[in-house]
DNA sequence: GTGACTTTGTGCATTCGTTCACAAGGAAGG
DNA sequence: CCTTCCTTGTGAACGAATGCACAAAGTCAC
């Protein structure tokens, strides 16, 4: 709805039609481009949204739903153009431009991130890895050199760093968000068990780890009681 | 009100009472978990909901209702004992056992995740780190040895293991996630940055950085066109 | 050009998840 | 015992996401 109004103050162009993409909808994108990177690998010109959609593990018409956010990109009876659709999507995502990350806490965690190579070929690129421990500090991870932390308000400046990811030990992992919400950036992506406290209009996504084990777990858990008897669900229910 | 009817079948206890959580409720209980932990070791005795919700940043409303889906364990007036709050989430997510699991890849992801010191305390234990690498097997990591890819039909079978993280590279995970599969695994974590297709049954999670990170940047973007004017905006669109 | 065929894009129904708002339950103090 | 106060637990309203089914729009063979 607010988006409603948008359409009707930007009378300028359609661009705006690429606004208001559901949530769900935003986060397989980077699924599908994915798949249709893939496709482009393989020299594959055209594709229909049954066969994309098996790809990525959804059904053809949410698939289309959620292309049709997007526009009108397809062809009927013949599908969409791989490369047009790829091109459309990176721009709906904002990849046209590349986005600069930092890295913080170079610890285990750290150093594999650091190490990743999916990046570059998505859009994303570390300008930064950063540590306040004096020992890392000037080490060469992944070819670039640690630097401190306390720099950070600088370097986020003149490398225009737009998210920084947190790996550092989820006990100082708040005041470290601070730090990094002062620096000026808006953007989180945080891989420590606690949920931090941030300024509105800040974004923070957090991965971890144990919660998506312990998810797999709840449910082969379920799986296993649906077959047993009901004396072993009986036993759980005393104290 | 499912739950209404369960209880008058189900005479025996309210152990079934746990039955159908919403998917969404069941990928946030660990989040609740984690703030109960944190508030045991604080010497925490009772939490209200409102409390408890702005922990892990949820409306409390929301964790209320999330919480009834266990059963009714607080106090009104009063709000939850932490203990026992705790305790039953543990039995709905089924943590009162401990989860072996395998790490299979033992690159940089792979060495990180197997130093990883968050999940014995989350009810999870890593038995088993695998490569198919000569190279890597039989070095030692965070004090396991690293065993034989191919192993995997027996060590699973003798040591329960029920859940497997892939950190290997996306070209062979689908031909190890058939290999974990035929070993009977039925729970995969999958880091690669690809979909893999299981037999029905078999549960897969994937975590995959570059989507989260270009979901970060999708909002990044948003808010920069909100600002921006209608010069660029309208640049965009051009094909 | 025409008709048969294929696949998109989308209105509509349904299911799932969230928020609201308040009655019911219990504690605590007089 | 009764009243006041607080917080839970939950119907009911709302909103978001998914699935269904088909008209519309195109291709291609002839
Ligand atoms: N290792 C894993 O696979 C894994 C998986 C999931 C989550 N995590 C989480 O990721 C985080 C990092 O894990 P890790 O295993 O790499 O830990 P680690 O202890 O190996 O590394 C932490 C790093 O952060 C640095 N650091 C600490 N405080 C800092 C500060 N205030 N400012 C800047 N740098 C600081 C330390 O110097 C160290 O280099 C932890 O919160 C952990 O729970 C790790
Ligand atoms: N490094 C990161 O931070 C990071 C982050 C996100 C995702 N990932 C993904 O995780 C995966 C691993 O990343 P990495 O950086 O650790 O890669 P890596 O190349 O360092 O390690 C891969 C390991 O898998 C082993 N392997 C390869 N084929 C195998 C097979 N058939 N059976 C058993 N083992 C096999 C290799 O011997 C190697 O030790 C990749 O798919 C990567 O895209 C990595």
């Amino acid at each position: 709805m607010v988006g409603r109004e948008w359409k009707a103050v930007w009378v300028v162009g359609n661009a705006t039609e690429r606004r208001d993409i559901p949530d769900a909808t935003v986060s397989r994108l980077p699924e599908y481009l994915r798949a249709l990177t893939t496709l482009i690998e393989q020299g594959v010109a055209s594709v229909s949204s049954e066969e994309l959609a098996s790809m990525v593990g959804v059904s053809s018409a949410k698939l289309r739903k959620d292309l049709s956010y997007l526009g009108s990109y397809g062809v009927r009876g013949v599908g969409y153009d791989v490369d047009h659709l790829s091109y459309q999507i990176s721009l709906a995502l904002g990849l046209t431009r590349t986005w600069a990350i930092a890295i913080v806490g170079m610890g285990n965690l750290g150093r594999a991130l650091a190490a990743y190579n999916g990046f570059a070929s998505r859009g994303v690129e570390v300008m930064a890895l950063l540590d306040h421990h004096p020992s890392v500090i000037g080490t060469q991870i992944a070819g670039l050199t640690v630097e401190p932390f306390a720099d950070l308000p600088r370097i986020a400046r003149e490398r225009g760093i737009a998210i920084a990811l947190l790996a550092t030990p989820a006990r100082s992992t708040q005041e470290v968000a601070d730090a990094v919400v002062a620096a000026g950036i808006t953007a989180i992506l945080n891989f420590a068990p606690i949920s931090i406290d941030v300024p509105g209009g800040v974004q923070v996504r957090n991965v971890d780890l144990a919660t998506e084990v312990q998810i797999l777990a709840f449910h082969q858990q379920q799986r296993a009681r649906g077959s047993a008897d009901a004396a072993g669900a009986l036993a759980e229910v005393l104290p």
